[in-house]
DNA sequence: AACGCTAATCTAAACGTTTCGATCATGTCA
DNA sequence: TGACATGATCGAAACGTTTAGATTAGCGTT
């Protein structure tokens, strides 16, 4: 800018008048600037001016898994939604630990990003710490978490998996197996809290050998399902908390030389672009990801805009079972469910 | 850091000798500092540091897709390998759209991002020219550009899809539909010469109403397919040359009654989690993601590192093809091939 | 002609670091 | 004892912006 101002003959106040229009530059002053810049080439020097004004125009992301298809689509159109309102996006991927979680918000903070967007990990005890020293608005995606009271797009989970589970009950199922992923997070409370009322409202029994836990990756599915199946009275049905997990499930299913649906009934949360293109057609809970990422955005802009004393608000969306054909009716032949 | 100072009763130049450790300062001082460190929990301003420093540890990273499984893998993989090295990653989508890459490159530029690691879009002619002007190493991933002369990690496409192509024809197949991106990315142009190089080992003819075009989504795959299926003497076999379209025409096989492996052979490029769960488990030529991401982080780590004057380097790495049971022998009954 | 008003422009301080060179003890050596 | 090297500390400039407040010029009023 100092070269400009030279080249123009001017001081680089009146340049950064000019840039960002915050006074009237005469007529002749702005068409020498402006060939200025163009001779020169001069681009505005982003830390400069953030280091000045205190904002970077940066906004962090932390997920536990990009490589999980949901977190993979609400990452996609967060990203689209910050670049269309001018911000830059710094993506984190905790793989679900929480030191890497916690290091990784430091780093984010360091470089004064404008805002965070969190799916946590972890109790959120140091989370919460962070976010009251740090002055950014936060937004909780996925995950709430206790004593962090701030913005949040969460899903209805209890209701999602009531209604799977209900599905499958309806279906003539009795015992239905249960995969959940670790407790530390808000959605596999309540995933579970969504499985056990189901059974409760069909008058079944909650059977603690039906529930196993995993870490959310393939393998915890595999070893789970394998368990599951080799229990002496095996469920008919499997419903698995986390998409990356029921691939453990299918390929559990498959090494043990059974099949899906016509052995047994398989469903999971999230839906994932394959899932109706192969056989068996998967049933699927399938969060409203276009929502969850833009209404995650609109809250974080509308903090970052300005409008920072709103209380805190939590927006949860409901999930919808997409039913497909890997759930067969219990007593009904293979052939009439395949599709 | 000047309050840490005035607390410590120090100046800031001892307070900054301390923290980076660039001179010696005594144990009394060094313990008063921390003291004061801790006590006002002092962190350093990564902005201002960038601003005199000249570098942000940060670099950026364009894709087209982040929902293609090819583009989410690497960068999952390039994420964690810049984390390791204390690096931020700026993540940018582009849509296949080359105005916002060129935007948002240089909105990357502006932030002063140390690198880029680019899996470009169009012709590279403005890319060509922000690499030029910009002084920042650049990576190119997975697509290659003419004129720019720099890193780069590529697959051996031509190879990958002869391997692929000749596959087909050994079980049979003389009719192979090809479906292809749009021509005006490197890996497009060398999976096609890969077709014909194929066809043309095995004296066969390349008859330009087997080849489509499509612009990477799944809807151009499925139009690509329900073309190639009406066709009078309809293909035994298709090959999709990228992964999103052989969605569409997995859905254009089933909407037009059809059933693959019986009636007709798929395989792709890319490979995915779920390829060998379902049925049919699909034939796809794997990229070596692991590698191809480590790759191009280190290529872009090493210029980082200060050896900015080697000539550019180009990696070519091999593709994989997995074979599994989409595709059957010409002749062989349905059976003899179902998993 | 003196005055005030407005519009255009400029000067200089500030943002929070790093770092060069200066300063100042302290101890060593001739 | 004076000169000098050494080690620890500090002052101040610099990075490239923004912006508050000062300055100047032009112009209409009285």
């Amino acid at each position: 800018m100092l070269h400009v101002a030279e080249a123009a003959r001017v001081s680089v106040a009146t340049v950064s008048a000019l840039i960002n229009g915050t006074a009237t530059v005469s007529p002749e002053l702005s068409q020498r600037i402006e060939q200025a810049i163009r001779d020169i080439g001069y681009k505005r020097n982003a830390i400069a001016r953030s280091l000045k004004m205190g904002t970077t125009r940066t906004i962090g992301l932390t997920v536990p898994h990009i490589t999980n298809p949901f977190f993979t689509d609400v990452v996609s159109v967060i990203q689209q939604a910050f670049d269309r309102a001018g911000y830059a996006v710094m993506l984190c991927c905790t793989d679900e630990h929480l030191n890497t979680q916690d290091d990784q918000i430091r780093l984010l903070l360091d470089r004064m990003v404008d805002g965070l967007i969190v799916a946590r990990v972890g109790d959120g005890a140091i989370l919460k710490r962070i976010v009251d020293d740090a002055n950014v608005p936060v937004v909780l995606l996925d995950r709430v978490c206790q004593g962090v009271d701030t913005d949040a797009v969460v899903l209805d989970n209890q209701r999602a998996v009531f209604d799977a589970i209900t599905y499958l009950i309806d279906l003539g199922h009795r015992r239905i197996g249960y995969i959940s992923g670790s407790f530390d997070i808000s959605p596999m409370h309540d995933r579970m809290a969504g499985y056990r009322e189901a059974l409760q409202a069909a008058g079944l029994p909650g059977e603690p050998e039906l529930v196993r836990f995993g870490n959310f990756h393939e393998v915890d599915g595999y070893n789970a399902t394998m368990q599951l199946l080799s229990l002496h009275d095996r469920p008919s049905a499997i419903f698995s908390a986390n998409n990356p997990m029921v691939i453990g499930t299918m390929k559990a299913i498959r090494d043990i030389g059974l099949s899906c649906p016509e052995d047994i009934s398989v469903a999971c949360f999230d839906d994932f672009p394959w899932s109706d293109v192969f056989r068996p057609q998967l049933t699927t809970v399938a969060q409203p990801v276009q929502a969850i990422g833009e209404q995650a955005a609109n809250l974080l802009l509308d903090r970052l805009a300005g409008n920072r004393d709103a209380p805190p608000r939590k927006l949860t969306l409901k999930g919808r079972l997409m039913i497909r054909n890997s759930c067969r009716p219990l007593g009904a032949t293979a052939q009439s469910v395949s599709a």
